[in-house]
DNA sequence: GCTCATCGCTTGGTAGACTTAGCACAGAGA
DNA sequence: TCTCTGTGCTAAGTCTACCAAGCGATGAGC
């Protein structure tokens, strides 16, 4: 597990330093994912068809992978493919207009398993994070 | 050596050629698209920024273009990724499907004016109220 | 103590995505 | 005629996404 930092070590010659703004957040993107599904990352490539160092690898924002392998991750993760792309820089936006923020709080109002006042409660953090008032 | 530069592939589906399911019209889609452009293939190799010869070799359906190489491309031809991804099969034209409970984690993932502690911690409270241990 | 299982990671290797150089053909002047 | 210039394609090489095998560390059970 070791610690959070930010630059692991590996200043093996160079390869490929900074390619894309927003690529280096996808294998943290990932990670974060996986952990809260709880998976392992032999159990997360075993369901994505991937090999295990690979994903460790991708993770790490030491590779890229390819627009199909974060298909599979994604499909793994129960996410969707536009969600990845996303986050790899490989899509802009999403489209809806009216999105932005309106979207967390549009979905937390969707689920169908909270209570009104376990929305409330998401909705007043997610606000106080942000920095609007109630 | 045999002059057998047909201009239009046979579009009688002949299948003598298919690599990938899916994508054997990602070549012809392209091709078809530069044409109506009215862009030879070193025009259009320039302004997508990849190679004139591998160009060539994606249009017949050789090499599979990368996620990177096909947002280039489409944008070179005016075209929005996503035409370009459905095209190459890597998003169905089925962009929006919300109403999935998950799509709050990932709502609030690609929310930009959090932090990714602050979103740890929604999330982390939201699983909480679903039942699910961290 | 000693296994056994599982965790994440490193090593070495392969295939294919992608490039730079060059070929063959066709049309437009001189 | 013979050069140009432009078209698409071939050949040979480089780079990296990706895999199989194996390593050190950690925790549970004997």
């Amino acid at each position: 597990m070791s610690d959070e930092s930010e630059r692991p070590k590996s200043e093996t010659g160079d390869t490929t330093n900074d390619q894309a703004p927003g690529w280096n957040g996808l294998g943290t993107f990932i990670r974060a994912q996986r952990e809260l599904a709880n998976l392992s990352m032999r159990q997360l490539a075993e369901i994505a068809k991937i090999s295990n160092p690979y994903l460790s690898q991708v993770e790490r924002g030491l590779y890229k992978p390819s627009a199909d392998v974060l298909k599979q991750i994604a499909g793994a993760l129960h996410l969707s493919a536009e969600t990845m792309y996303v986050q790899a820089g490989l899509l802009d936006d999403t489209p809806p207009a009216e999105g932005d923020a309106r979207d967390v709080e549009a979905a937390i109002r969707l689920d169908p398993r909270l209570t009104v006042d376990q929305k409330d409660t998401i909705i007043r953090i997610y606000r106080s994070f942000l920095g609007i008032a109630p």
